[in-house]
RNA sequence: GGCCCUGUCGUCUAGCCUGGUCUAGGACACCUCCCUUUCACGGAGGCGACACGGGUUCGAAUCCCGUCAGGGUCACCA
């Protein structure tokens, strides 16, 4: 295949491109370019590919390539043409991507014969010429640029640039050199789907370089040869790209190819008002590390769930570097290993860390759909329409309904949205869900719940915004009998004191004895029996039904707040709710001795 | 700083193109009440915005200009 040779789409088909670099996780901002691009084309009828922009030999990895890969196929965004993934989807094997239209390889450090061929012929048109400039060179110029106040622009008057045999000759002396696209001299007008016309004045564009040292093409040669060999029509994408485009529209009219229509999408913010980007995590954890004056770095505990060994959860030297730059980023895993040695939740940013945390698939895409687009459209009970699904996208996404203002990334609201659909599963999808999430990151839970893991489920459904809040709802369930520690509070508030003003009403402690008596023949040992026989055994005594609640749920969780009774013994199970009865039961009576 | 984009409740937005139906609608958050054995869930209600200034017009959130504010971008990164 040769880039240069003008692969025009068959007419009326729509084809758009995600474009990531594999260098790190995929981005939540990533994730929505994607996303839209993906609908844009099922709206259409027409192509989603994906391609990687591997041109960064020193970041790009084939690790990070294929994680993004899964992440995007975990949201259901699936790609008609692009690297082959083949991922599980409900016990079956589902394969993505392909190469149908023959207008791969996708990875761009597989296509340097196809950017040579075309940098070869602008060198021979004098479309673009070899520079010899070193890194050192080039930061003089722009410093000097920068103290004589002035834009830094490398765009030299054409009998400055060294004649085409010198250049020649000096590339064939194996100098050192980039190839720079020549600029052209008048204005660049871009017509955008979302900010209409942007026009550029002569001299914004400058002699930008299509070709590195390194012999790869830089972003933007890559970019508009591919685009151009793959047939896409239509480039969605960030905002950031504006400044962009101005340079592939000029480098698409110099080599006659087609310009693509494109549509800039606003950005998406985090709190502080600015783009969302990966270095938020480092500042959270570096505010953290600061503000509990650590200096080394800490050690994961033995005990908890996510201990791998008896290393540190960094380097000391890294540790110490980090604190140092703030402008210094550790590499994800050491960032989350750092998080979990000190009990720190750090912002998600990138769609490995929301699926870490727990957030469902559905609404991540449901949520980063409405940044920076709307439906527009009332849903039955007459309110916006702001909760839809996948195949509402596929068949509802349109380009003009894009808006155009930054938008702040809500996560209260993505929470609302996760716990909304959380709670509205039935109780067995929500176990599923959670058995699923606690399978790969938490299987200390499904080892000690066993077959009463339904019970805590349903316990922890409706007090989940997320399915990592899980372990903190059910983390009476999470220990061992004889480490419960009793609240002192909760202690005086549910089994001291009286269960009514009249005298010698009975306390908390006082209904414990003959409660464990009963619940030790009780069948079966599950909630709604529970609950069921709670309410009897009150009534029988004329008692409030929150006094026997509360004592049972101090004997059994240590605290006053536990999810309801029925739940909490149920996920408990018998022997180890009797047991904890036992152990509060002889506690008190300790505290009651003389 | 140059260039570029944007400005409706605290936040995300509908409305703007095709001025009047807008005493500006919804969602999240917040507050109150109800339900209730605690927490949570659920239900009902409430608070709350057209950045500012000028025009055009009988009439402007909607059209025009300016001011201010915010953001993006200025690499042999993508």
């Amino acid at each position: 295949m040769h880039p240069q040779a003008p692969a025009d789409p068959p007419p009326g088909l729509i084809v758009t491109r995600f474009a990531p670099s594999p260098t790190g996780h995929l981005h939540i901002g990533g994730a929505r370019t994607a996303l839209f691009c993906w609908a844009y084309a099922k709206r259409t009828g027409g192509r989603f590919i994906i391609r990687i922009e591997d041109t960064d030999q020193a970041r790009s990895s084939e690790a990070s390539a294929r994680g993004i890969l899964e992440d995007l196929a975990w949201l259901g965004i699936d790609w008609d043409e692009g690297p082959e993934l083949t991922v599980r989807r409900q016990g079956k094997e589902a394969r993505i991507g392909g190469d149908p239209r023959r207008v791969g390889p996708w990875f761009q450090s597989q296509r340097l014969d196809g950017y040579n061929a075309v940098a070869g012929d602008m060198l021979d048109r004098g479309l673009a010429y070899a520079a010899f400039d070193t890194p050192e060179q080039l930061a003089a110029m722009r410093r000097a640029a920068e103290s004589a106040k002035q834009t830094f622009r490398y765009h030299p008057a054409p009998d400055q640039i060294p004649s085409p045999e010198l250049q020649r000759r000096r590339i064939a002396a194996g100098e050192p050199h980039v190839v720079r696209f020549r600029a052209p001299d008048g204005p660049v007008r871009v017509t955008d789907r979302v900010l209409g016309e942007v026009r550029f004045d002569a001299g914004e564009v400058d002699d930008f370089v299509l070709r590195k040292a390194d012999g790869f093409p830089t972003y933007h040669f890559g970019v508009v040869l591919d685009d151009q060999a793959m047939g896409v029509t239509h480039v969605l994408r960030g905002q950031e790209h504006l400044m962009n485009t101005p340079r592939h529209v000029a480098l698409q009219h110099a080599l006659g190819y087609r310009v693509p229509v494109f549509a800039h999408m606003p950005l998406i913010f985090n709190d502080q008002g600015a783009k969302m980007s990966k270095r938020e995590r480092d500042q959270a954890a570096r505010a953290a590390v600061k503000k509990a004056a650590i200096t080394s770095p800490p050690h994961v505990p033995h005990d908890h769930p996510t201990h791998t060994g008896a290393a540190p959860a960094l380097d000391p030297d890294a540790f110490a570097a980090w604190i140092a730059d703030p402008k210094r980023q550790l590499d994800s895993d050491a960032l989350d290993r750092l998080a979990s040695a000190m009990g720190l939740a750090l912002p998600e940013v990138s769609v490995h860390d929301f699926r870490k945390a727990g957030y469902l698939p559905e609404v991540i895409t449901n949520f980063l759909a409405l940044l920076g687009w709307n439906p527009g459209t009332k849903s039955d009970d007459g309110k916006d329409l702001e909760r839809f699904d996948m195949a509402y996208l596929a068949e509802r996404f349109d380009l003009d309904r894009l808006g155009k203002t930054n938008a702040r990334f809500d996560r209260v609201k993505l929470a609302s949205f996760n716990q909304a659909t959380l709670g509205g599963m039935s109780s067995a999808r929500f176990a599923d869900r959670l058995r699923l999430w606690a399978s790969t990151h938490r299987p200390d839970m499904l080892e000690r719940l066993g077959d009463r893991f339904a019970f805590a489920a349903a316990a922890a459904q409706p007090r989940c915004k997320v399915l990592s809040d899980a372990p903190a709802v059910l983390a009476f369930a999470l220990t061992d009998d004889d480490a419960l520690a009793l609240d002192p509070k909760a202690v005086a508030k549910n089994l001291a004191a009286p269960a009514g003003p009249e005298p010698g009403a009975p306390t908390g402690a006082d209904l414990l004895p003959p409660a464990r008596q009963q619940l030790a023949q009780l069948e079966p040992f599950a909630p709604e029996a529970i609950d069921a026989w709670a309410a009897a055994f009150v009534q029988a005594r004329s008692v409030p039904l929150g006094k026997l609640a509360g004592a049972l749920r101090v004997a059994v969780t240590g605290a006053a707040v536990s999810p309801g009774l029925g739940h909490t013994l149920a996920c408990l199970g018998r022997a180890s709710a009797l047991r904890r009865i036992d152990r509060c039961i002889a506690h008190a009576g300790a505290h009651q001795a003389p």
